[in-house]
DNA sequence: GCGACAG
DNA sequence: ATCTTGTCGC
């Protein structure tokens, strides 16, 4: 997702691929004014409005969502993954750049290495996983319908050189372009 | 009371 | 999330 601050709106791209071939085989967005504000562990409210637009447009019915954000990997174990799978019925995998809530140790350098992310009760929550030499760790937990150990499997296989899994960095680049398109 | 805090 | 060129490290 990508935001106009202008416009108060909301950009919200989904790519869909064929597995294991991992080539395109749909692209869909959407656009809508924002009517949550950001609120640290509230993302769903601000967010799901406009992605939830984006996947109704959807011709595919996609087996797998990896989704920018947490999973359980939250205070109250319901990050935007969670509810997006919720939503929809479908699997879900919290894939997050940055920590929101939990405690671990720092993982190896090594593209692989990775450390569990406790909660305060000291479960296990989440992987903080290496997805590139000495890049910074991806944060990754459960959203839907799926367990931590296949959530790590997953991510591990969409990965093709770069930090963020192939689906999520695309998605990224193709809201990137919506955006500048629009506000010209 | 103080610090932390997805996008 | 977003503002943004050059720059440091692997």
């Amino acid at each position: 997702m990508a935001l106009d601050p202008e416009r108060n709106e909301g950009y919200a791209g989904v790519i869909v691929y064929a597995w294991p071939e991992m080539h395109i085989i749909e692209k869909s967005s959407a656009i809508l004014p924002l009517k949550f504000p950001y609120i640290p562990g509230l993302l769903s409210f601000r967010e799901i409005p406009v992605l939830g637009k984006a996947i109704e447009e959807l011709e595919i019915e996609p087996d797998l969502f990896f989704v920018d954000g947490q999973g359980i990997a939250h205070p109250r174990s319901m990050g935007i993954a969670c509810h997006l799978g919720l939503l929809l019925e479908k699997p879900t995998i919290g894939c997050a750049k940055s920590l929101l809530y939990g405690s671990y140790k720092k993982p190896g350098q090594k593209r692989g290495d990775s450390e569990p992310l406790y909660s305060k009760d000291k479960k296990v929550i989440g992987q903080v996983l290496r997805t590139k030499l000495s890049c910074n760790p991806l944060f990754i937990s459960p959203g839907h319908l799926i367990d931590l150990e296949t959530s790590v499997e997953w991510v591990l296989r969409v990965l093709d050189g770069y930090r963020l899994p192939k689906p999520t960095r695309e998605a990224d680049a193709f809201v990137g372009e919506l955006k500048r398109e629009g506000r010209k």
